[in-house]
DNA sequence: TTGAATGAGAACCTTTGTAGAACATATATG
DNA sequence: CATATATGTTCTACAAAGGTTCTCATTCAA
């Protein structure tokens, strides 16, 4: 339904709205595409608007919404360029299961500012036997804090969107609403201690009412190369 | 419904606009079906506009739609009309999920006798990225020997099927028609070199006539709980 | 031979890139 | 609050590249 240009120019409208909140102009999307003129920009967004991707109000500065994504966001050059050699035994007639899938937000590590990790930057399937149970959401793991529990930089997390974490389970906690990060968690009294798995990092002590709990890591999913 | 050559277009389509998000123009799918001249689309593709399985909009590039696929496609179908290298149509995303699953076989460890692991002890979701590329399996793995590699006791391990691995990468090998076990392969000359990614076990080096290499480890799946 | 599937390529339309004028909206300042 | 200025949006125009549609000729298998 688009062309890369179309797509392109929606990614980078999607990213800047979800991280900032604010609308690109045309200027910085002309900018973005390493455009010369904005008329280009124009023309872009009309074909976005006719295929039901945007909406926008008319004559209005930094007035646009992204309705809906095109099917796959992510970097998959690879795979497009790929000719398989080897033909699968049996092919899979497929319905659409796109309501099977999860958004995978960004990148957590310590530091991460939340608004950094509401980008969607990939999608992965939700393996079938967490469906049906609880919402879900994806992260890339960056950093090596956690690798002493087989966690490694690069790694894709699923997490699952709930604040009932036990205690010595895995979460992604948001500290002092500024920065999300996967750590295990240990509750003591009116505090909680998020404790690395790497010796290099320490265990850090907060007052309970600066961690809020974002959710508890359920699934890992890795890719070798 | 459908005749083979409206099939396999169908499927290139689903595929190159689920992989990519773009639509494929007239040119590739001439190539992905191995004709000469771009009218031999244009047909097909009214075909299928007419039967229901995409829309498009007129006189606009790249803008197709899949609508639905068809009930069922058969590895036969596609080989028959089908180069191996553009195969694959491709469905990729599940109707039937029992399709887009595949067997988990088994543990596999030093010492594990390959019989040992002919048996599916699960099933485990393909992830998409994945399911046009060949076929695979997974299995569950046991040790510790793999651990400084992230690869715990107890993870999931997907595997292609494949001979063809390249020095450094892992791969499920059997060696002396014996023993299957899950190690990063390093060739030499005429030796092949098993190496363990835990101080704790060493390297071995076998003939590369002893060595029987099953597959290559492409992804991995953990639980936690 | 006959009909369906293929092939070549011209004709036509869309997309993309360029530039800049015209107009509307937001923001700053007196 | 009025207005100037800056920032944004829309439009026209032109050229080149890329895509789509069409007609007609050819091939191929039954």
């Amino acid at each position: 339904m688009l062309t890369k240009k179309q797509k392109n120019l929606l990614l980078y409208i999607n990213k800047k709205i979800r991280s900032t909140g604010i609308s690109p102009s045309y200027e910085e999307m002309k900018d973005s595409l390493n455009l010369k003129s904005k008329s280009g920009i124009h023309r872009l967004i009309s074909a976005l608007e006719e295929r039901g991707f945007i909406k926008r109000l008319a004559h209005k500065a930094r007035a646009l919404e992204v309705v809906k994504l095109p099917e796959n966001a992510s970097a998959n050059d690879i795979f497009n360029t790929f000719t398989p050699s080897v033909i699968k035994g049996g092919l899979d007639t497929t319905p659409n299961n796109a309501d099977s899938e999860i958004p995978v937000l960004g990148s957590i590590a310590a530091g991460t500012p939340i608004e950094a990790i509401q980008q969607e930057v990939d999608r992965v399937a939700l393996p079938e036997n967490l469906q049906n149970n609880g919402e879900h959401y994806g992260l890339k793991v960056k950093g090596d804090s956690m690798i002493e529990a087989g966690i490694n930089d690069g790694d894709t997390v699923i997490v699952k969107k709930t604040s009932n974490v036990d205690s010595g389970q895995i979460a992604v906690v948001l500290i002092d609403d500024q920065e999300a990060t996967l750590k295990r968690i240990r509750k003591k009294g009116n505090t909680i201690a998020l404790e690395a798995a790497n010796k290099k990092y320490g265990t850090k002590i907060y007052a309970a009412s600066r961690i809020k709990i974002q959710g508890k890591l359920v699934s890992l999913y890795r890719n070798f190369h």
